[in-house]
DNA sequence: TTGACATGGTGTCATTCATACACTCAAATA
DNA sequence: TATTTGAGTGTATGAATGACACCATGTCAA
């Protein structure tokens, strides 16, 4: 809290308002999905929006982004990068407002609470390829956060982020072909993985019902997106 | 300007100050360089800078980095790209100033000019392996921007903005093994190069002393960076 | 019990791409 | 006219990529 007649806040030169907007994508059936918030006011009422919220002082942009993730939305511990500024000085009506916007990714299992007891249906997971009407410029920071991921399942271990701890090849395969858009070859994928290193067998089976048990295997550094090729 | 009593600006909850700051560079004599301003005020007088400066109301970030570079240094179209916004609460001893970080690049002879005639040398370009003493968390901005730029190098046509309308391979082989760090091969640097199309052919020669004249290229898109490979 | 079903799991060959490599050419200058 | 300096050119080899088909193993239903 700054110094102030009327508990307001002042500065000797005009400041625009900060926010910073999450995009947090799962995938869920073959589908990318990203988790909206219902706008119950103005502007753009009823519209859906990024959940996100303005920086406090004190706290950096990184740590916001968790916090307004974790308060709008419960979740917690999913990996989050810094996509892109968006400081159009009319993206906002009611006043300037600077949104440094993040992307996150997290696998089903770790998110699939959120919206399932969202009080009043204000939280809700929408296929990024149907989405609804959306408020401010939230289409178009989801359009570069899904143009970012595509990019980086070429040339780092991104895709990981979407895996459970233990998961086989073809559901590793499927995250792939999901992001891309299209069929791989599951010879040159299973290849491809195993000579990076990128997973390490368990040594357990999934039994799946209908079919052959397949083998487990986790992400050789879970934690860690790396640069490959 | 918004309403106030004593002239300032006053806003219902705190509002960071939102600066771009620019790491411009350009390539000279098989060395990278930046340009940076040195601080006459606190703090860190003394030390340098990257050319920056507050948002205003109204303008877009790009915009602000391009008029902040102009007022600054005089140089104007230049190679403009969002980096990454910089928000640390600490940066800035004085009040919460978040940066969104810019680079620029141009060729040496469109911003020959900028600190020559600069007064009292407050403008000075320097090699980015032999940097000063830098001023708030500008070290890591460029740090940044450098490996930003070396990335690029291996997957976009951006070394072209490096490059002056007419230019030989030879020189273009310069830059990017200025940016790389390493010697190419001659020949297969030039096989690549046409064989991607990025150059087209003046018909003109250079004469230089001492040595076989050189063939003459442009850029087959000067002003865009494409995405090759 | 057995047959149908669905996904799991595996190797080779052909093609393309990347890399290493050395000499002659043309102009300027001494 | 000999020297110097960068300009300009092609091939051969190894590595990486991409196309491709069949049998295995479990569940479930008839």
């Amino acid at each position: 809290m700054n110094d102030t007649s009327k508990g307001r806040h002042c500065y000797a030169h005009p400041h625009p308002a900060v926010t910073t907007d999450i995009a947090l994508f799962t995938i869920r059936d073959g589908r990318i999905e990203i988790l909206l918030v219902r706008r119950a006011a103005p502007p753009h009422a009823g519209a859906w929006a990024l959940p996100g919220g303005f920086v406090e002082p004190g706290e950096c942009l990184e740590d916001c982004a968790l916090r307004e993730l974790a308060e709008e939305t419960g979740i917690k511990g999913v990996y989050l990068e810094q996509l892109y500024t968006f400081g159009d000085p009319r993206r906002d009506p009611r006043e300037r407002v600077i949104s440094v916007a993040y992307y996150a990714l997290a696998p089903l299992q770790r998110v699939a609470g959120a919206a399932a007891g969202s009080e009043a249906a204000a939280l809700a997971w929408f296929a990024v390829d149907a989405l609804p009407e959306l408020a401010f410029d939230h289409g178009a920071i989801i359009e570069r956060a899904l143009e970012r991921l595509r990019a980086k399942l070429d040339y780092s271990t991104i895709a990981f982020q979407f895996m459970p701890r233990k998961f086989t090849l073809g559901e590793l395969q499927e995250v792939y072909e999901t992001i891309l858009g299209e069929p791989l070859d599951k010879r040159n994928f299973r290849k491809r993985v195993q000579a990076f290193g990128l997973v390490h067998p368990l040594g357990e089976m999934r039994r799946a019902a209908g079919r052959r048990p397949a083998a487990l295997y986790r992400a050789a550094h879970p934690e860690r997106v790396d640069i490959i090729k």
